[in-house]
DNA sequence: AAAATTCTTTGACCCAGATCAAACATGCGA
DNA sequence: TCGCATGTTTGATCTGGGTCAAAGAATTTT
């Protein structure tokens, strides 16, 4: 059973279906080789502890398919998502030894894996992977520092937006389509994730997704299929400068 | 006078005082030959920007000396900060054409600049610098996550004392000693700075302090120079796992 | 189909931190 | 020395979002 899942997944790189976003979309054919001599593929129910904080990690790798999150959590039990990885994201720090953060899988979740040492031997000859991976890296960062205007300055209507945005975004671009016009997606997260993820109450973000539809902004087709007939209106409402602002 | 400030700081990276934490930290020898011939420092005076968010950006560069920060603006004009540059830390993003922020100093300022063409060109045949660079990109990762924390779940008064503890340890990193016992160091940024740092109110943030202040969490010699009696006090009042909580 | 579990919505009330306002330092150029 | 700008403190009041509580879905178990 376990056995079936694992092998579920394309052993083939050439048609992997995170081939060109993952930290081997730079790599020549002889690299890809080397990467399958390698890599592994596991598999995690909804739910399931992928890394626990502080934990030991021997293996870094890529979500295939699947949402996690990252979360930092403090002793009376207050927690952030500092992360939401999405298919193509790297999981794991070559260089360091353990995850500051638990990595939990919310969806069923695929990742394609390889052991840590191996894999940072191989980034040492391969600079293909290591200039992906700061890529990736500054990419990440920004999206963090994003993250942190809507943490520090948001308020809670524009939080929820600001998440919707991306969400719908993220949907789009995996479908390759533009983000424009009217769009529909599916909420892979709980109330209580959203909150997680904004810094807020699983209250408050119900209270304030109500109101999102009561004012027109979305509407929901059961509590996680989400239309939104128009996105201009939406980025409004998260405050975002309606043109995305973005500079290659 | 310009040119007398351009000049008072070492042109030898030999006996450069960021020498061993900055994205030169693992070049070799003729690596270095190779860095001066493109290097130039520039200086800034305290409250200068410079550079501006969406402005297309040619050089990248180490900040020597002086503190710089980087903030977000929203339209109407609510600003967060989302990073803050000491020593020895990286400005500028390789492959990359403008800043996303605006990167202010807030102090007079020294920085050693590239510009970016031949410093990219030489990233490509230096894994060094490359290495380096994704290992200083990670780490402010991290800080961005556990900054997130902050924003996201932590209270006003531990807001300032996470920001004073951050102070404290880069301040005892920086004269080479351990984060212990009593502390003392200066404040390097005005009230409003930090209520941007922190997602708060200038005002918040003064009554934070007189209230850390009363209850002798720290006390305060003038404006800006802070004796912390006791960092562990200090680390509690930030919600902070008093251990530190490291692992490498 | 009833019961249990998990997730979500909505209401009533409260409080931490924002907002508005004023006074107080400190330093600097004329 | 005065006047002005910049930064800080403190007070009074207001409010967005938290907290506590209870009642609906929706899904799974028995």
């Amino acid at each position: 059973m376990l056995n079936e899942k694992t092998m579920s997944h394309s052993v083939e790189c050439g048609d992997c279906p995170i081939r060109h976003r993952a930290v081997c979309a730079r790599c020549e054919t002889d690299e890809l080789e080397r990467l399958e001599e390698i890599k592994y593929y596991r598999s995690f129910e909804a739910g399931q502890t992928v890394i626990w904080s502080g934990d030991r990690m021997d293996f870094v790798g890529s979500v295939v398919s699947g949402i996690a999150t990252l979360t930092q959590t403090m002793e009376d039990g207050r927690t952030q998502m500092v992360g939401l990885l999405l298919p193509s994201d790297f999981v794991g720090r070559p260089g360091r030894n353990g995850s500051p953060y638990d990595v939990v899988a919310t969806t069923d979740l695929v990742m394609c894996c390889f052991r840590k040492k191996p894999f940072e031997a191989m980034m040492e000859r391969t600079p293909h992977i290591a200039h992906r991976l700061l890529e990736m890296t500054l990419d990440e960062l920004d999206a963090a520092r994003e993250w942190m205007l809507v943490l520090g300055r948001k308020t809670a209507r524009e939080k929820i937006a600001s998440l919707l945005t991306i969400l719908a975004r993220r949907d789009a671009t995996l479908n390759l389509r533009a983000p424009e016009g009217a769009m529909v997606f599916d909420l892979p997260l709980t109330r209580e994730a959203m909150a997680d993820y904004l810094g807020l109450t699983l209250e408050t973000v119900s209270r304030q997704i109500s109101a999102l539809k009561r004012d027109g902004v979305i509407s929901l087709q059961g509590k996680r299929h989400v239309t939104v007939p128009d996105f201009v209106r939406l980025l409004e409402e998260a405050g975002d400068d309606s043109d995305g602002g973005l500079l290659a």
